[in-house]
DNA sequence: CTAAAATCCTGGTGGC
DNA sequence: TGCCACCAGGATTTTA
């Protein structure tokens, strides 16, 4: 389940192997992964060379020769590698796009809920995003400014991409825990120093993530070491490292939210 | 407007 | 050991 800090370090290891690289020829065993239509997609990939790799949100972005963009999201499970063709393939690669030097980006995915997409205009892709939570222009006042009038729960709006991106469910945890407020409290009622320690929070887990590479996660995102250090997340009935209350666990929009009781108000 | 539920998937788990 | 129901989980879509 890579979320920012995952997608991000990923980003970085893919830009070795990757950028300059031309695309000769796409292999798609699973059609669902390619969200545009299969045929222009095999057919406007081969001949675009990768000129840089970014992230937006949770989305690996390939900027491509002649104002082109391959977007890829893992979603739950995927997975990219990239190997020489002659490696022998592994179960539940999905999608295979063959590289001018011998090699070969194989999109492995066991749940299938990943998936590409190959436009001209990056914007129908990234345009409903919210703001990148770690962008150097992302300041407190334009944080507080998106609870404007906002209701909800704060979990469900801090998972909503279109509010703020990149958050999922392990750093959404962990941000509330470090800030202390409690996941099922209604966004209306946080005070402006709890908005501003939400913000420092937010901001902090998703730097440490990205210190410690990501989280390794049922074995999909190798190398990761963030999960040693949750606080909250994936730890119901364990003490809280803060002050030894049992961590606690809910069902926030029917996702697993966990919390310590005594530190979280 | 918010919000909950359904949807897509498979491997892992727990019950019997 | 086998069978099966059930669950996780990101984002979108549907329904309330």
């Amino acid at each position: 389940m890579p979320e920012l800090p995952e997608v991000e370090t990923i980003v970085r290891e893919l830009r070795q192997p990757l950028v300059g690289r031309t695309f000769t020829q796409v292999i798609v065993r699973w059609e669902k992964t390619i969200q545009t239509p299969v045929a222009e997609f095999k057919h406007n990939l081969p001949g675009k060379q990768i000129e840089s790799i970014r992230r937006r949100a949770k989305y690996i972005w390939f900027h491509l020769s002649g104002g082109w963009s391959l977007f890829i999201h893992l979603k739950m499970s995927g997975n990219l590698q990239v190997l020489p063709v002659s490696t022998p393939c592994e179960k539940h690669v999905h999608t295979i796009l063959r590289l001018d030097n011998g090699h070969e980006v194989r999109f492995k995915d066991t749940r299938k809920f990943g998936r590409a997409y190959l436009t001209r205009d990056p914007e129908t892709v990234t345009g409903h995003l919210g703001p990148e939570p770690l962008a150097d222009n992302f300041t407190l006042a334009d944080f507080k400014a998106l609870f404007h009038r906002k209701k909800g729960r704060l979990k469900p709006l801090l998972l909503n991409q279109a509010f703020i991106a990149g958050l999922g469910n392990i750093y959404a945890d962990e941000a509330c825990h470090d800030a202390g407020i409690l996941p099922n409290r209604t966004a209306d009622t946080l005070s402006a120093v709890e908005l501003e320690r939400l913000y420092h929070s937010i901001r902090k887990v998703l730097n440490h993530g990205i210190m410690h590479r990501g989280a390794t996660f049922d074995e999909v995102y190798p190398g990761g070491k963030f999960q040693n250090f949750f606080q909250v997340y994936g730890r119901t009935g364990e003490p809280c490292r803060t002050c030894d209350q049992p961590v606690e666990r809910i069902v926030l929009s029917s996702r697993s939210t966990h919390f310590c009781p005594n530190c979280q108000r």
